[in-house]
DNA sequence: TCAATTTAGTTGACTCAGTCAAATAAAGGC
DNA sequence: GCCTTTATTTGACTGAGTCAACTAAATTGA
């Protein structure tokens, strides 16, 4: 039986937000569409090919009411509508050429809302914002897949991001002190200011404008590229982020012509180990160290390409 | 400007909320009640004493309506209203004992129906769920946000935050490319790594779990303090953080016996440069510069402790 | 001090979003 | 082959919510 203040809590959120969509909301009068219609189109253009059964279900409209929309949309060129072949009482529905014109048109005024009410915020808060988002999503519709992660060079910022984020991982899993924290702002730092994009390279993996991972490939010299501040977010682990972002290393190390890749890593983190050894690592030596607090073992690994 | 794939996450987030609160809110359908009619009713109970005006205000509801939803209240003797002796125009509503009740039976139904999804859940999932939105009604919400930011000494992460924010910050209003992200992760990974709490310090604003500005001094030898990476985010500007962050670096400086802050800035940055001055900075040299892309004044000003 | 304007709330008239029921056509089950 | 169910459509309707005009009270400016 869930805590009767958690469920006053998300009661007190769902008045609010029942306030903020409503704002949002009533920009929809500035459009010949109302906020439903507004739904149906978009959904139809999201999952082009619906079937209008399967739509009303979605968006909990009555049959009769969806009927008559879509008849309105197909009398507009919206939208087309064509007997399932599995089943001629079915409609499936598509989406015309002045249709997909209109559900952009409809997206833009949508993204303008929220980038003006996102603009006001501090740096940070919309990211925090939609994090939270995510959470909620996932908790409360685990069948909507998330989306897939995309993997993209670096841009400003996301150094700062490094930094900060494995900073604070370090510190709060495994105790080490802020000089670690100091270390990688100094070897991002120096990445940055001495970045040679012909043989180094920033990549970063990112979902729905949150960045979940990164890894660093600079040039150590003598054909050895050095493969830095491997990290995937506690929230999106154990979805092959980490691999991607190693094999994205070992391709460009090798399509850059290294002859070898080499890495210091620390005998705890068992996930990164793992991908390592699978990619054909080996362990070339081992040291104890309290750099930075806690006693560790640090290890080298390299991969000959 | 916003990321887009944020705007485009929390576009997302909203369709699915829309139909989340579309399910709960079917459920008036077994009570006598319109949502509308519940959200008045639960308003009243909450904010008992409210004036009429401000409740049409706070629900965005035409007051046309609102009055003939009150009307129907009154007769059903679940609400009073009385003139307000401030402003005889306006109505002052309380609830009445019934409304009580009613207002805990409609309570009751709704603390159910969201036990009922809640308690589908895994353990711990109610926490992230209600937690998150925390951080979404915090950060959207101006009316939930203290109105003060304090102040207070750095800790794992900031360091990295400080080189996102300034680094995104330079890149986006003056074009800096990203060197200027690798001098501040050198600068400020430097004084995490050989950081003096005896003469050095960091410190940072921040309001309601969200950082909102920073600033840094550091020992540069001869008695003299350098006054580094001072920053307030757009969202927080005007607010007098920057001058709260300026005079702590002042005192601080004071107290350590140093003999004098230095420090560089360039001269676009306005607001930085009028506190400065206000605080009796004084110019000393002036160098233009290349150092990151586009042409900039550089400025050095000192202030004798 | 007074007239004009604005504000708070109410009532009349109205629109149209959305619901319910009955209809038709197609599919499924026995 | 017949009965039941499902998908969609159309007719009729309700009532949530909007707009305009009104009254009473307060504010503003001359």
């Amino acid at each position: 039986m869930t805590d009767i203040a958690l469920i006053e809590s998300a009661r007190e959120f769902n008045r609010f937000y029942t306030n903020f969509l409503g704002l949002l909301n009533k920009a929809y009068l500035d459009t010949p569409f109302t906020l439903t219609d507004a739904r149906v189109l978009f959904e139809i253009g999201v999952q082009n090919g619906v079937n209008a059964g399967a739509l009303a279900r979605d968006l909990q409209l009555d049959p009769a009411y969806l009927s008559r929309i879509l008849k309105r949309f197909r009398e507009e060129e919206l939208i087309e509508a064509m007997p399932d072949p599995a089943d001629q009482r079915s409609q499936i529905l598509t989406i015309t050429a002045k249709g997909r014109t209109q559900f952009e048109e409809l997206g833009s005024r949508s993204n303008a809302q929220i980038a003006a009410r996102f603009d006001t915020l501090a740096d940070g808060e919309p990211q925090a914002a939609v994090a939270a988002m995510h959470t909620i999503r996932a908790i409360l519709d685990p069948q909507a897949k998330p989306a897939a992660a995309t993997i993209r060079p670096h841009r400003a910022g996301d150094i700062g991001w490094i930094v900060q984020s494995q900073g604070r991982f370090y510190a709060e899993e495994y105790g080490w002190d802020l000089r670690f924290e100091g270390l990688v702002a100094e070897v991002a730092g120096k990445f940055l200011a001495n970045f040679d994009p012909e043989r180094e390279y920033c990549w970063i993996a990112e979902r729905g404008g949150i960045n979940l991972g990164s890894v660093l490939i600079t040039n150590g010299g003598d054909g050895i590229a050095k493969l830095r501040l491997l990290y995937v977010d506690k929230a999106a682990r154990g979805l092959g982020i980490g691999k991607q972002l190693v094999d994205e290393c070992i391709a460009f190390s090798r399509r850059k012509g290294y002859r070898q890749i080499s890495l210091w890593t620390n005998d705890f983190l068992h996930a990164a180990r793992a991908i390592y050894q699978k990619a054909g690592f080996r362990l070339v030596s081992e040291e104890r160290h309290r750099m930075f607090g806690p006693e560790a073992n640090g290890q080298t690994w390299v991969l000959d390409l």
